[in-house]
DNA sequence: CGATATATTCGATAGATGTCGAAATATCGA
DNA sequence: TCGATATTTCGACATCTATCGAATATATCG
């Protein structure tokens, strides 16, 4: 029996519930491919986006924004680290494979 | 491009919304499986649980229950057909994969 | 028909969520 | 230090959501 499906549906639900919103899962599309494999600023290589540049085109109040890149976070599908004036981010890589490989073996 | 990540995001974001509470997750998963590719209610071959049957251990009131089993169904991921007293639920895996699709891509 | 089984609908309610603008915080550059 | 830029925090508000129990609907069985 997959791992998945008796194990951590609370915790996926609460990844499921974060990526639930529209916007939220355009700001996090746009993150994914900024980085390589791993969790860490360092593996983006400058490539990060900041908040501001996430919430382009998507006619949003900044703290609505700021909302949204926070729930993100809260459910650990993100990270953030200041740099000077902006706050870049980037995807956790391990959170995302965890989903897909649930959806996978769903789907199997 | 991805055809996921820049288009239908609307569509992935009610569908992942509906998959965002722990314990219709819970009843998705346990749906899973019971028929073959294909959405038609004979592809379970009697084997699709009915509604009250997905409830089981979940500890919460037929009006609940009722409730996520309809979100589910609003959100196109399972279809249900009445069967006698009973009403039966299968899981529309055209959707399924959809949803394995999106996150396969992004985790490319 | 009346009783039982299964599931939905309704009405109520507490709490969560999305949204905004204003104010606050942090950093950088002149 | 002052002003500009980037972002968050706060307070307010409307709407949505999850939940329940009671009532209702549908089907089966005796």
């Amino acid at each position: 029996m997959s791992k998945y499906r008796t194990k951590n549906i609370d915790r996926t639900a609460e990844v499921l519930k974060a990526l639930g919103h529209p916007n939220r899962l355009r700001i996090f599309s746009r993150l994914v491919g900024c980085c390589e494999k791993g969790v860490t600023y360092d593996s983006c290589n400058g490539l990060c986006p900041c908040v501001g540049e996430l919430g382009k085109d998507l006619d949003i109040a900044a703290s609505t924004l700021s909302h949204h890149v926070n729930e993100l976070r809260r459910a650990g599908l993100i990270h953030m680290e200041r740099k000077g004036q902006k706050i870049e981010c980037w995807v956790d890589k391990k959170v995302l494979e965890d989903i897909s490989g649930f959806f996978a073996e769903l789907n199997n």
